[in-house]
DNA sequence: TCTGGGGTCCTAGGACCC
DNA sequence: TCTGGGGTCCTAGGACCC
């Protein structure tokens, strides 16, 4: 059966939020970026892009491009406020919306056609509430596939729709460079241009055989992407996999070296970790440091606890003793601290319908922000203790108000 | 005062067991 | 006077995405 799947793409997202927010920024050069002091640009208005800003780089090299560049440190509340209100907004034209990040989902409309008409209808009708509502512009790509319906939402920006038929996916495919598909990435472009490979449409006709044994299991996957072919169905949050790790970082504001220093730190992050743990109901068994120091190698060390554990004590300690059998030479300038090997030790059923409904909201509201690693890290500098100059992390930042929104 | 943070999935190699 | 082979688990790292 013939799927209508489509894909929301928020455009500029966090900037956009920020101009909306603040008339003053609108219409300039904006770029969003990390609260922390080493930070990079995380989102950039599309007055900022005509500069060359780009997510990525770093402050000074933004400033380059864009002298009167005007930064913004990332304010997640209210993205997250923003984005629970677009989603919600989602909701009204099918239950199978899938929140894949804080400013994109994937919603099977194939259902609900027929009480609106047409798919172009329900575009228009979510593009015309999210601007009347929050100002914001998205762009929609409609296809018979996720691959499809995400490679259209980026074929027109900002503001764009655009519908792909089955008809015209051979067309559109032919020419189409492998790296506009998400899920190649620049490594596998490299890999592929050097087998001669740099459409989509040479993609789809490459040998199976020869794709994997250089690729393994992906192999297969490219031939399909290269086809337009993906079978994968839009996944609500109940039906998605439980969370699989859960983890913290951070780059430092200044690199460290000593024992008690990272010790401190590891603490910090091992609370972390451990509440959402907690709030997740599940307890680890595999506790994993990460460092990476100031030539930015990055290794990582993991060891196997007897039992799981999920208390943010037995979690720093563990990491504790990953970091007391290695031998450091060069300064730290960024700690993590992982839990994987994960189990439930507690189950909630919610009964009631409306309860059930909150729950899911809930959890999609939950994946929102935890997806998001700048959402859960406040600036050490604004809860340094005074006097003592010591780098505090903030508590996992948790949008306390996102649970009291009207679900009606 | 150059380079974030949250994940998922896959792989290669080694340990270990039968 | 020789050196199997399958399966599973674990580790560390890499590719990719937002």
């Amino acid at each position: 059966m013939t799927r209508t799947i489509m894909h929301i793409d928020m455009n500029a997202f966090f900037a956009a939020v920020e101009q909306q927010s603040n008339p003053a920024l609108r219409g300039r050069p904006v770029a969003v970026v990390g609260a922390q002091q080493r930070t990079i640009i995380l989102t950039s208005s599309y007055e900022a892009r005509a500069y060359g800003v780009k997510t990525g780089m770093t402050l000074y090299e933004a400033r380059q491009k864009c002298p009167q560049l005007q930064l913004v440190k990332a304010n997640n509340r209210l993205y997250t406020h923003v984005s629970s209100q677009i989603m919600l907004i989602f909701q009204d034209y099918t239950p199978l919306v899938e929140v894949s990040s804080v400013d994109e989902a994937f919603l099977d409309v194939s259902g609900s056609l027929h009480y609106f008409g047409s798919v172009e209808r329900i575009a228009y009708l979510i593009k015309s509430r999210i601007k009347s509502r929050l100002g914001l512009t998205c762009s929609v790509g409609i296809a018979p596939n996720k691959l499809l319906a995400k490679l259209a939402s980026d074929l027109h920006k900002p503001d764009g729709l655009t519908l792909i038929q089955s008809a015209e996916v051979p067309d559109l495919l032919e020419d189409l460079p492998i790296e506009e598909i998400c899920g190649i990435g620049p490594k596998t472009t490299q890999k592929l241009n050097h087998l001669g490979v740099f459409s989509c449409g040479q993609l789809g006709r490459f040998s199976v055989t020869k794709l994997k044994k250089q690729f393994g299991v992906i192999g297969e996957r490219l031939i399909l992407m290269g086809r337009g072919i993906d079978p994968s169905p839009v996944m609500t949050s109940e039906q998605e996999a439980a969370v699989k790790t859960i983890g913290h970082s951070m780059t430092l504001r200044k690199d460290i070296c000593l024992r008690e220093d990272i010790a401190r730190f590891l603490s910090q992050l091992a609370e972390m970790v451990g509440r959402r743990a907690r709030r997740h109901g599940v307890s680890g068994q595999t506790v994993t440091l990460t460092i990476r120091h100031n030539d930015f190698s990055t290794y990582s060390r993991q060891q196997i606890q007897a039992a799981p554990i999920s208390r943010s004590e037995e979690i720093y300690h563990a990491a504790l003793r990953i970091l007391d059998g290695l031998l450091l030479t060069l300064p730290i300038r960024l700690l993590g601290v992982r839990l994987s090997n994960l189990h439930h030790f507690c189950q909630q059923i919610p009964l009631l319908p409306e309860e059930r409904r909150r729950e899911q909201l809930t959890a999609s509201l939950d994946r929102v922000n935890d997806r998001h690693g700048e959402f859960t890290v406040m600036p050490g500098s604004l809860l340094s203790v005074k006097g003592k100059g010591s780098h505090v992390i903030s508590p996992a930042w948790r949008p306390e108000g996102i649970r009291n929104i009207g679900v009606q």
